[in-house]
DNA sequence: AAAAACTAGTTGCATATGCAACTAGTTTTT
DNA sequence: AAAAACTAGTTGCATATGCAACTAGTTTTT
């Protein structure tokens, strides 16, 4: 029976773990790490803009972009054309925080891709990229 | 940047909602599936090894095991030469609601699986396999 | 045999997350 | 221009989940 599912409910629940363990000290958890990334990577973002990209609901950005807000870690100006746009950006504090991030992700990148071949991690990516797609397409359809 | 975590995050939340939706009309979510099935499967288990099989904390194992219980799916033996355990099956409405999470977990993995070929299902099985081993063994190792 | 260590399960607390209903702007219809 | 429709964000509520501390049995040490 095949269980892919499955591998991703252990995949996601462990690197939520780690992830939890490794930004404790930023006061961070694995539901920030996300926002704080795309923030930094498309500065000037919207909370609606970051919902779409990352397939999270409105109100799990918004309860996140409030924690990131209250640290420090991010700044928003409000569009001025369009007072109900928040655009986001990293503060300097956060942006030391994503170094810290970025080192996070890539050794857990290699943990999880222990005893794989360069090509299978590039397969593994490429699958589950297909697999994301398809559920995400489904979801949409509706 | 390699996004494995991202994409398992992606499949294990548009999958829950799936599961959610699907099995409304039965009163149990996302969260009961496994171990309805496990137990299924695997009579007589007790929720130590449920929670081992699933690499769930055993607190989300004990709840989730109160809610079918609750719903008359599942039925308790207590072990009579030790009664810390609890040995679980399925009662005959829980055997039937089993039917049904099984054709949910076939349909869901043809959505999911949409436009791959069989050898790269095959594929993706034995690598989120790899994955799922490599994140367990790290956490395991601590 | 009593104490210490261990084990299965429970409970309090915290975080991540989604849905539904709402608010305050903005844009489109009429 | 007023009404209707739409949009970005917020809030209340619910579920899934993990950790820490606990309880009640059981097994191992001393």
């Amino acid at each position: 029976m095949p269980k892919l599912d499955k591998y991703a409910s252990i995949i996601n629940r462990i690197s939520q773990r780690y992830f939890d363990e490794t930004l404790l000290e930023y006061q961070i958890g694995c539901g920030q790490q996300f926002f704080l990334l795309h923030i930094y990577e498309m500065p000037g973002i919207s909370q609606y803009d970051l919902s779409i990209v990352g397939h999270f609901d409105k109100s799990t950005t918004a309860r996140a972009i409030k924690k990131l807000l209250e640290l420090g870690y991010i700044k928003k100006e409000i569009n001025q054309n369009d007072q109900r746009i928040n655009h986001l950006y990293t503060t300097e504090l956060g942006n030391e925080v994503m170094q810290k991030v970025y080192k996070m992700l890539e050794d857990w990148h290699h943990i999880l891709t222990k005893d794989l071949k360069k090509q299978e991690q590039q397969m593994a990516e490429t699958l589950m990229n297909k697999l994301s797609i398809n559920a995400i397409n489904y979801i949409k359809r509706k």
